[in-house]
DNA sequence: TAGGGGAACTTGTACAAACAAGGCCAGACC
DNA sequence: GGTCTGGCCTTGTTTGTACAAGTTCCCCTA
């Protein structure tokens, strides 16, 4: 596996921020300096940079020295997407179990989020160190649907059985994060009275060319789980949203 | 003002995929054709890519055609931060009003977070469409507090306010966001009952130095806001965090 | 007709060079 | 002592070139 001259200079220019050799606060070599420190050119040494400040770990200001801003860096798009590659990436115990799984017409709405006239629709419950912390209610497209059937019940990471099975690679998404009053069913699965705060996030998901595979519905315990945005000036994918807009209900 | 030239043309294609002349799932002209087009270098137009990429409008993979993703664009760092940029761009009616500010010692959280022994607190009201959605609990650093004390209680932008009086610019934050009970006076304050849902935001904001500039608890009303976060693999700004290991309690 | 092999095409990576734009600091000046 | 200015330093932008790596699709073959 070949891995980008600049992708290696990132590495090891995180490795010292993350191991304290890079202080927050403290400024880094010049961009010519770290040219002749790596013998690349000043545009791979730049294209190396910008993944650091994509990553909200390093500031830059034309004309003043980069800095370091911060020690924990926003991490893979997988562990955003996936449950279960977040929580093994942070050594948490976890697992999950479906509960319902059904073929059906998908609804208006459905049919144009997925651009599918038939659905699967799974309903699962996560546990995180052995408490209930999630409810999903995934609408998968119809394509995907046989892909997904045959996953077994209690698999841990769908995306990982997902990519397996069928090579496929989530590669794009949009989450809508709000907060509700849990439900009955809800209420039951994680052990929390009726109306108490969930955190939601709903999101659609497509393949890297474009194609819809899941609309999802996502529901975490009050207190289980928090979402961290980091970002600087020029790097900025999260915006608020009045009402429900979108996603209809 | 000059503005970049690869600013400018990608400007130009995001108009053409919110136009929908460009539409979802159709392919985007190659780097030769762009460059040709605006007889800009081929590096360049690549840099304007980058831009929509990062954006989650187009998706790109090596050797394919790049494909339009989205039709909504992730908006500005300014528009995150600021309630009051993101409800004026969005043509909301909007208020702000301060209802209790005081000077105080700093807790010791609070000195760690901000650097400062001497701390401004701030309570305030937002509303929206004449609805009170928001209430921003606000600690300022010991620095910027004089600016912050002179704003009048009722300003609608105290991020505008501060960059007109200061000149300070808000370069970078993080945030936590989760879901929370209504205290007793989110409750009042906001005219729900005690214990139904709120969306919290916490962050921590510094200047582009990295100096601290300001911790802040926002609360809004279940329904009334929701945060969208669009990402597409390498741009992923976004993580989840188990139970509430920063910023304590 | 189904499948394999390529050729052509497209995006990704890397290098080199030059100028623009903004920050920083020291020395000059009031 | 304080302020201002100019030069130097550093990052930002742009162009040009070359090759690597992955995709697409047509054509040839079995």
């Amino acid at each position: 596996m070949m891995v980008a001259r600049y992708e290696r200079i990132a590495a090891e220019l995180r490795d010292d921020i993350l191991r304290g050799e890079q202080p927050v606060g403290s400024t880094l070599p010049t961009d010519a300096e770290l040219a002749a420190r790596y013998s690349a050119a000043r545009g791979t040494v730049r294209q190396a940079l910008a993944v650091l400040v994509a990553e909200g770990l390093i500031g830059s200001r034309q004309g003043a020295r980069r800095i370091v801003l911060g020690t924990s860096r926003s991490q893979s798009f997988a562990e955003l997407h996936s449950f279960a590659q977040w929580a093994k990436a942070n050594g948490y115990r976890f697992s999950g179990q479906v509960l319902r799984q059904q073929r059906r017409r998908a609804t208006s709405a459905e049919a144009a989020r997925l651009a599918s006239p038939e659905v699967l629709e799974v309903l699962r419950l996560r546990t995180l160190e052995d408490e209930p912390v999630l409810v999903e209610r995934t609408v998968y497209a119809g394509w995907i649907a046989a892909a997904v059937e045959v996953i077994p019940p209690d698999c841990d990471s769908i995306t990982q059985a997902l990519f397996d099975s069928t090579g496929l690679v989530f590669a794009y998404g949009e989450h809508l994060i709000d907060a509700v009053p849990a439900g009955a069913q809800d209420a039951r699965l994680l052990g929390v009275r009726r109306g108490s705060p969930l955190l939601r996030q709903r999101r659609v998901t497509t393949t890297q060319e474009g194609r819809p595979v899941e609309s999802s519905e996502d529901r975490y315990r009050a207190g289980s789980v928090t979402f961290s945005i980091r970002n600087s000036i020029g790097a900025n994918p999260l915006v608020r949203q009045a009402g429900d807009l979108r996603f209809g209900a």
